[in-house]
DNA sequence: TATTTGACCAAGA
DNA sequence: ATCTTGGCCAAAT
């Protein structure tokens, strides 16, 4: 299924976007919003933050588009712990390296 | 049905 | 650089 333009909820178009952020890469509520059309960056933060709950969904590699950290339900440490573990720095609430790493969704098809 | 609430963003001051 | 403001839009009240 392609969670662009789908008919799933949005939560679930967002969820699924996000599990395919690779490990090491992050991307943002922006680019998120982005790949599916829309400009609804506060409600792609409010998807990821009432669906922590799946372990599968790598909710951490989503920040904010400026480069710094964002929200995590888990509160900002464990967020940048969790980035460390893959190789990313984080430091004073900033990505390293943000550019370089900020994963980009294929815009058409795929 | 209407209002409020956010893990947001861009532009001003 | 930091703070405020207005805008955005799905979900929950």
């Amino acid at each position: 299924m392609n969670p662009l333009r789908s008919k799933h909820s949005f939560s679930v178009r967002v969820l699924t976007l996000t599990s395919r952020i690779p490990r090491g890469r992050v991307s943002t509520y922006r680019e998120l919003a982005r790949a599916m059309g829309t400009k609804a960056y506060r409600a792609v933060g409010n998807a990821l933050h009432a669906n922590p709950h799946a372990p599968r969904i790598p909710c951490h590699r989503v920040v904010s588009a400026d480069g710094r950290l964002g929200g995590y339900g888990r509160g900002p440490k464990v967020k940048a712990a969790l980035l460390k573990r893959e190789g990313v720095v984080v430091r004073a609430g900033r990505i390293m390296q943000f550019q370089r790493i900020l994963f980009c969704f294929p815009s058409r098809r795929g």
